[in-house]
RNA sequence: GGCGGCAUGGCCAAGUGGUAAGGCAGAGGAUUGCAAAUCCUUUACCCCCAGUUCGAAUCUGGGUGCCGCCUCCA
């Protein structure tokens, strides 16, 4: 049983072969820091997490470098807009980063580098591609030369004889006009008056994008590493870019895999900042849908599919966590699992990596976990309501495994049990207090009063259970 | 225009040659003063046309529709 991925590079599904037997060097491009993280992100993220989780659970020892882009226009411009600085920007959304990943139960990365602590590697390659001739100069700016480099477009699918034919009429700008050829672009750019600026042998300015990446991937993980990961909206030009830098530089190839996710979409069309129909991570999650409803969500469609997010999507995401959350809940409960996995559950456990090795199918993968979860969930709602008899069942060993079982593959896929939002600002005693009352409306038979009580807790959150023998029990929802 | 991808029940979505996983919604039943919640049961021939094959959602060819990239973007 083998892990297979989808390489970007040769459109072909591909066994996964570390370069170091048991070892994994991942990059992932991260974001650029000018603002907060959207569900485009978290989706992207929450694969790339359960790549990880799903490699280090397969025995791999895996070191997974994010970048920060923290140097970029767009960072400069929310600066200026606001007053502050580039620093004081990305530094504020960097916290936001890091707080809103571990919200979705995303692993931090072993390194985070930043553009703006990685200017001696960036420009160290900058000069070494100007030295192979790679790179040329003009007014203070330095760019790529693609026609130099055999091999540019092998990512992306570009050809450079057919896309200068099309550029031919667009080369308009003063920048397009300084490049050899419309695809060339900027290693370092020249300083405009009131922009940050770092020195160079080239002036003062900063560095493009992609170089970035290219600098902190070598300094980070070498030459050559395993795996390169990001948004299929990267495969061009940043990728091809990145590809071309770093090969001409080191002769090697930069990544033996890349990996691309697939882009969340709203009403069928991409979300995106420029677009205006985005959502941020943060508002999401504030407005009350959880983290693991969020991460079931995207985890239902393969990670290479473009994703649609709509209201009806997430709230079946959310019911249906709803059950696997309870059956979560239980394994907590349950007496020690024996170590030896029962034959049916050993075979749940190798569909479930069968799945994941067939290029991370996790939808796939999650219909195990709804299997095993399955009769989980139907004894933790019993337990829930008092049934003793079920509280009892739940202490056999063949129960016990399969709580463990469906709690190991869950947290895989980074799922893990969530308490119950405590919503509401009443206390127990208020919540009795009022099922007392609305006791007392039914004995008398006033059924009006009686509901009323009952849809008031439940604007608050309060969900009351009528059991038999006239009990009421309650719970926040 | 170039490159890449997708089209499966009301919604989401797996399945890549042998008669359609899973989730949500819906329906029926149990329970209830009525509900809610919960539990049990249940619901599809796969965009169109042609072809290959004993057999195709799955392969080939042709359509149609949709999306991404080609400018910053996860």
């Amino acid at each position: 049983m083998t892990l297979k991925l989808t390489n970007t590079l040769t459109r072909r599904v591909e066994e996964f072969q570390p370069i170091e037997p048991g070892k994994v060097s991942i990059y992932c491009c991260g974001v650029t820091v000018y603002d907060l993280c959207h569900l485009g992100h978290a989706r992207s993220y929450i694969a790339w997490d359960v790549l990880r989780r799903y490699l280090i659970w397969s025995g791999y020892a895996v070191t997974f470098v994010q970048n920060y882009t923290d140097i970029d226009d767009k960072i400069l411009n929310r600066a200026a807009e606001e007053g502050s600085s580039m620093e004081a920007v990305s530094e504020r959304n960097i916290d936001a980063f890091v707080a809103d990943m571990a919200r979705l139960n995303i692993l931090p990365a072993d390194r985070m580098p930043r553009a703006t602590r990685s200017l001696d590697a960036i420009r160290a390659l900058i000069s070494e591609l100007e030295a192979k001739g790679a790179a040329y100069s003009a007014d203070g700016d330095v760019y790529f030369a693609v026609m130099k480099h055999a091999g540019y477009g092998k990512l992306s699918g570009r050809d450079l004889e057919q896309q200068q034919d099309n550029a031919a009429g667009r080369v308009a700008s003063e920048e397009e006009a300084r490049k050899l050829h419309p695809f060339d672009f900027a290693l370092w750019k020249g300083t405009k008056p009131g922009e940050a600026s770092f020195p160079s042998p080239w002036g003062a300015g900063r560095p493009g994008w992609h170089i970035e990446c290219s600098a902190m991937v070598r300094e980070e993980l070498g030459d050559t590493i395993d795996i390169h990961l990001g948004g299929a909206d990267l495969v061009f030009p940043h990728h091809e870019n990145e590809i071309a830098q770093s090969e001409a530089a080191t002769g090697k190839e930069l990544a033996h895999y890349w990996l691309h996710n697939g882009m969340v979409n709203v009403g069928g069309q991409k979300m995106s900042k420029s677009l205006g129909n985005f959502t941020t991570i943060r508002a999401l999650l504030d407005s009350g849908v959880s983290p693991m409803t969020l991460r079931l969500f995207t985890l239902q469609a393969h990670y290479r599919k473009p994703l649609d997010f709509t209201a009806e999507a997430l709230e079946a995401a959310a019911t249906g966590w709803k059950g696997l959350n309870a059956a979560l809940g239980l394994a907590g409960e349950t007496a020690t699992a024996s170590t030896e996995l029962p034959p049916a559950l050993a075979a749940s456990r190798e569909r479930f990596a069968a799945t994941m090795d067939d290029d991370l199918n996790t939808s796939a993968a999650l219909a195990v976990l709804f299997e095993l979860a399955k009769p989980l969930r139907a004894l933790a709602n019993r337990i829930e309501r008092g049934d003793d008899a079920a509280r009892a069942e739940a202490t056999t060993a063949e129960l016990a495994s399969q709580a463990s079982l469906l709690q190991e593959l869950a947290g895989v896929l980074g799922l893990q049990h969530e308490q119950d939002a405590t919503a509401g600002g009443l206390s127990d005693a208020e919540i009795e207090a009022q099922i007392e009352a609305r006791k007392a409306a039914k004995a008398a038979k006033d059924f009006p009063a009686a509901d009323g009580i009952r849809e008031a807790l439940k604007a608050q959150g309060i969900e009351l259970i009528d059991k038999p023998g006239g009990i009421t029990e309650w719970l926040r929802s």
